[in-house]
DNA sequence: AACTGTGAAGATCTTCACAGCA
DNA sequence: TGCTGTGAAGATCTTCACAGTT
């Protein structure tokens, strides 16, 4: 399956359901927003709206973390903000490499949302040696020989492919071999990867095809069903899914 | 939920699961590295393999779109390829609006991946005026007030979202008040959109933040568990989950 | 009265395991 | 014999609906 290895008998681990992890981030952004408008407390109602989730199923994700609640009264942002980002890891610094500065490895590189969630780029890395030296988003690219050193010198575990397609599994080889048991995959190949190493993908071609997919149909349904039941519309997450058992591959643009 | 709307009973438009419908884009792309090798039929083993799916999953797949393969053999592979090419809508043309054409709209602008499954760059937005005529990807960029125009002319009903979070809102609004029905997130903001509009969202940073929350993990299960249980390799598809009740939101960089 | 926490029901997805066809 | 197609079992996820707490 997958990446061709096996998975784990559920990712559950200590409990948390897949699914309830993917979401965690979606509340952490909400009650981050709130916090910087200085709101004390929140409603599952209220958060829930603001993650774009319905209430039941934010109150039942919390529950797995503990009773952070107050009845009555509701969630205090600080605290949830607090105990979300511990659960997710994010008290602690993860450094992280990202391989292939090209568009999207310039995109990645310059996003905000890294520095603030506790991620911090140790570096860029390119195959290219015209590249080297030259800074993107205030850092120096450096050439793809020095990967490994990079990897321990910053103990990173955690790496970025933002390669094209022919190239990923050999940058996937190289990060693992150098210690990295953590990859977000941009590329669009379907990664293998040994025992103990976790995998994930985006996507773009594949989003775009689901989209299309659904779009065709909409097409269909004006001309058929009169108005009965017609398509509501949906916001789907591309990072729920995600099994447990891990068995989908990765894609994207490069 | 999601983006403040109600969601359609079950996406299983005439009857495909929708965890299906998002893991045919994986199959099409293993089969059609085949193709390009010439290989005649495959069968459910080894395109799974390709896939990295497992193979019953893969058949159960398979038979929500009918009985396309032979017994004792296995799957013609360039019928396979049109079929699943059909079923996604890649048969016929869908021009696509990219909105924010910063690093990440550029990379995406320069996907190929795109062409090849019946998408096509109609035209490249961005709300600064000294981009305007500035070639990307061998298409000028327009400028934001072009829109509307650009979407009705070229008959979009896609538009990527590429643009800060602020933004975003704003973009799609007039995205769907122009006539587009599905959008690509990438900015990291819950949109909300009427009946009837599809989003689907990326986000980097929930993708890391996921990692992060396993990578921790290992390191807590090091100290722990003997050996009896380790944790093993998965991949995950930031794809599949988004479920038909559709309530997640989106995120990303821009 | 307001709102959380959760058992239980329901829906969806995955995996098994084997009948059935080439 | 080999491999697909699928009913049925199992696992996971979502939603309901209400007991429990402030």
């Amino acid at each position: 399956m997958a990446t061709g290895r096996t998975h784990r008998p559920a990712t559950r681990s200590r409990g948390i359901p897949e699914a309830t992890v993917a979401r965690l981030p979606l509340y952490l952004r909400a009650l981050t927003a709130l916090s910087e408008r200085s709101v004390p407390t929140v409603s599952s109602e209220e958060l829930a709206a603001a993650a774009g989730v319905n209430s039941a199923k934010l109150r039942k994700d919390f529950s797995y973390l503990g009773s952070y609640g107050t009845r009555g009264v509701g969630y205090d942002v600080e605290y949830l903000v607090y105990q979300i980002s511990r659960e997710l890891g994010l008290t602690q610094d993860w450094p992280v490499v990202i391989v292939g500065i090209g568009n999207l490895g310039a995109a990645l590189a310059n996003y905000g949302g890294f520095a603030s969630r506790g991620f911090r780029v140790a570096a860029l890395i390119d195959a290219d040696p015209a590249m080297a030296g030259k800074p993107v988003a205030g850092i120096p690219v450096q050439h793809t020989d020095e990967l490994e050193k990079i990897i321990e010198d910053n103990g990173v575990s955690i790496g970025v492919i933002a390669t094209p397609a022919g190239a990923a599994q050999q940058v996937c080889d190289r990060l693992v071999a150098g210690g990295v048991t953590s990859i977000l995959n941009f590329a669009p190949t379907v990664l293998s990867v040994p025992d103990g190493v976790d995998v994930r993908k985006v996507d773009l071609s594949i989003e775009l095809q689901i989209l299309a997919f659904h779009e065709q149909r909409k097409a269909g349904e004006e001309t058929a069903a009169g108005d009965g039941a017609r398509p509501a519309a949906t916001t789907r997450d591309a990072s729920a899914d995600q099994g447990p058992d891990g068995d989908v591959p990765a894609v994207m643009p490069a």
